[in-house]
DNA sequence: CTGATATATTTAGTCTGCTAAATAAATTGA
DNA sequence: TCAATTTATTTAGCAGACTAAATATATCAG
């Protein structure tokens, strides 16, 4: 009988991430992007000249991953590698003024996609539903 | 003020099933399943014979993500492929002794990956986030 | 009956994401 | 010093997922 909402959870669970991250991948491609490339642009936004390998732990994926958002982003001139002076094994990435110019359209875009997610949810739910997500993310890593 | 916890909100959502993917998907790897795969299947558990245009649906992905992934299933020999008699436009998929044997497995490994996303969290909770989920969804289609 | 439209699928090409293996540079240890 | 190991990145190849365009079949309207 439990099993059932067990299963509700996990398919809703899935369910909305899915749909969410379809309809934030519409909505960016307005600015050229695609999605995951605005979180490491994110990244960068935050500390800006950074290595791949630092990318990779920030984002969760795989050095290769990495190597490819990185690759598209520069070809569309969003923003520029650099080998590093120390250590001509790592590469360094820095915004172009057109990275940049992103952070306010994306973090509006954001926002607008968090509100259409929570809007029918009250502030003190929202504190219930938070502290659920945090024990279910302790529970995987 | 609120807005941090909206925001820890998403990002939650995101990291919580992209972890689950991750794990599920390298365990199914076991049954020589890719992640996606199992969802396609068990449709066909329900229900075999269906077209590739009700897969779409049930899926809720596009026809030419089916028409991949029905591909790489055929390959392995986990479904067959017919064109349908009465419209010559239709496939019909159906599963072969060898997708038909996956049920139970593929079935142990979601209950396994759910048990661990939910393993802290009480009947009582689980209700809570349940009905909170599902108002998420809601708000999204 | 036939030309236009609708429907189902496929093809081509893009992206994120992965693994395995290759490459290149730095570090470590005998 | 120099071979062995570690670290950072890339390449190749695969999957799911997408869009746009092609193909093939069916249906509908005049």
């Amino acid at each position: 009988m439990n099993n059932k909402v067990d299963c509700d959870i996990r398919e809703s669970l899935d369910k909305v991430s899915s749909r969410m991250r379809r309809d934030y991948s519409e909505s960016l491609r307005e600015l050229n992007l695609y999605v995951g490339q605005d979180n490491l642009l994110y990244r960068l936004w935050r500390e800006d000249g950074i290595t791949q390998m630092q990318l990779c732990d920030h984002l969760k994926c795989e050095p290769p991953t990495v190597t490819n958002m990185v690759k598209s982003l520069e070809q569309n001139g969003f923003i520029q590698r650099k080998r590093d002076e120390q250590d001509a094994r790592v590469m360094r990435i820095y915004l172009t003024d057109k990275g940049r110019a992103l952070e306010q359209p994306v973090d509006a875009k954001w926002k607008h996609q968090q509100e259409k997610l929570l809007h029918s949810i009250s502030p003190e739910e929202r504190l219930v539903l938070r502290e659920l997500m945090m024990r279910m993310e302790r529970n995987l890593f």
